[in-house]
DNA sequence: ATTTTATATCGTAATATTGCAATATAGCAT
DNA sequence: ATGCTATATTGCAATATTACGATATAAAAT
């Protein structure tokens, strides 16, 4: 939980994955031109939000169709659902 | 969002956050006891996790009675959900 | 008044992250 | 074969984070 959490704790990558889906697909070179880094580091960024699984990546003849990984995503979404329900029974402060 | 994000992103903090939703209260000196960090780690976690305003902090005597901001984790929570939202509009990869 | 308890802050070493230029790789177009 | 395009990797400097001992603060108990 904490390492996902952690991918997403850049504002670069939110940056990524909000621009993914904006457009609803990707090839990424877009995102050099989308955003104000080096193209060294949006790659390092992708492969953080990569090895966290929130997205995921498929060869596209000489580009690369990067798109979020939903199932990483719903994950996050239950665990803080849940957090909130057993809020619910919390009365204190 | 990338700033709360962050401060969820480690595991010492997500622990802080899941023992006070176990003990549903929390004056915070059995953290030191609960968690293997020294005091001070443990108060340093904690600030990032006030200042991410993920819980808050009500002095209480002596001790301090920190708990779960729930609208923070509320906010969290929808950002994600509108993100699966919009996820079911896309159809790629 | 002194001690104890709970917590915060400071200083510091070790480690990790970030950003980038330079370079590498690999498919595509010519 | 050569050059172009899209992306990854490497090396490195700057910065941030983490962990902790030592010390500070402040209320409570003695």
């Amino acid at each position: 939980m904490a390492s996902v959490a952690k991918a997403l704790g850049h504002p670069a990558r939110i940056a990524i994955l909000e621009y993914l889906l904006k457009v609803q697909s990707c090839i990424c070179n877009d995102l050099v031109i989308e955003l104000p880094l080096a193209q060294a580091t949006i790659s390092q960024h992708l492969r953080a939000l990569k090895n966290a699984e929130l997205i995921k990546g498929n060869i596209e003849g000489n580009a690369i169709c990067y798109c979020i990984n939903e199932k990483t995503i719903e994950e996050l979404n239950s665990y803080l659902e849940s957090m909130k329900i057993q809020l619910l029974k919390i009365n204190c402060c």
